[in-house]
DNA sequence: GGTACGATTGTCT
DNA sequence: GACAATCGTACCT
């Protein structure tokens, strides 16, 4: 460490490098009717061309742009419709890649999230707030508004220092959800990461098989 | 201009 | 565990 203090990860490295240093990280997002601020405990990353999973994966498009935009750029995308994904920008500007927030604690702003999951569906319990994708966004009231965004200039920011250690106790790694996990060329992408032990962690689902042509 | 489908969630069996 | 909801994007003709 170079400081006396440790810093928020440098977003300026690969997804899959700066993914597991988001763990234990704060996220706030302030608005008009208040500020809430999630502890990420679940993550995913997602690279360019060399990621078939990714978004980026055929290219740069009018919907993935953000993704190609400098570190700390937010990427927001509707998915089936219905939900909101928030994703962090991190490496070079111009080549893709961002990770996928996909399941937090809230820590602050908890009735103002509670309101927001209300108006979008059911509450259940404190646990489910901001557990999985959908639910993380919609809890802290993003939506396509705020794709393009950028952290600590706009309204939102991250707070804190990756988990002081980061034991295979502590931090655990495994198939992204929702996507094959092996690439054409045999590689795996275990490119998931979450806090062990965490209850807002969202359970894990096979990608759901292609239909055949 | 048409259509297949998804980095999910909630409900029902 | 299965499946519907719901709509923009990407890709095809």
């Amino acid at each position: 460490m170079s400081g006396p203090s440790r810093d928020l990860p440098d977003l300026r490295r690969a997804p899959r490098v700066v993914a597991p240093d988001l763990l234990g990280i704060r996220l706030s997002h302030a608005t008009p009717e208040g500020v809430v601020t999630l502890r990420l405990t679940e993550v995913e990353a997602y690279e360019g061309e060399r990621d078939p999973g990714s978004h980026a994966a055929r290219g740069r498009t009018a919907r993935n742009a953000s993704m190609y935009g400098p570190p700390g750029t937010v990427y927001v995308y509707r998915h089936l419709g219905i939900h909101h994904c928030l994703n962090v920008v991190c490496g070079d500007e111009d080549v893709a890649g961002a990770v996928l927030l996909r399941g937090a604690e809230v820590v602050d702003g908890q009735d103002l999230a509670t309101r927001r999951r209300a108006a979008s569906g059911v509450v259940r319990s404190a646990r489910d707030l901001a557990r999985g994708p959908g639910r993380l966004a919609s809890a802290l009231g993003v939506d396509l508004t705020h794709d393009g965004l950028v952290l600590d200039v706009d309204q939102m920011w991250l707070r804190g220092a990756p988990l002081a250690e980061r034991t295979e106790l502590q931090v655990r790694s495994g198939p992204r959800v929702g996507v094959p996990g092996v690439g054409g060329d045999g590689s795996r992408f275990p490119w998931r990461w979450w806090i062990e032990g965490e209850p807002t962690v969202s359970a894990y689902r096979r990608a759901t098989p292609r239909r055949l042509r």
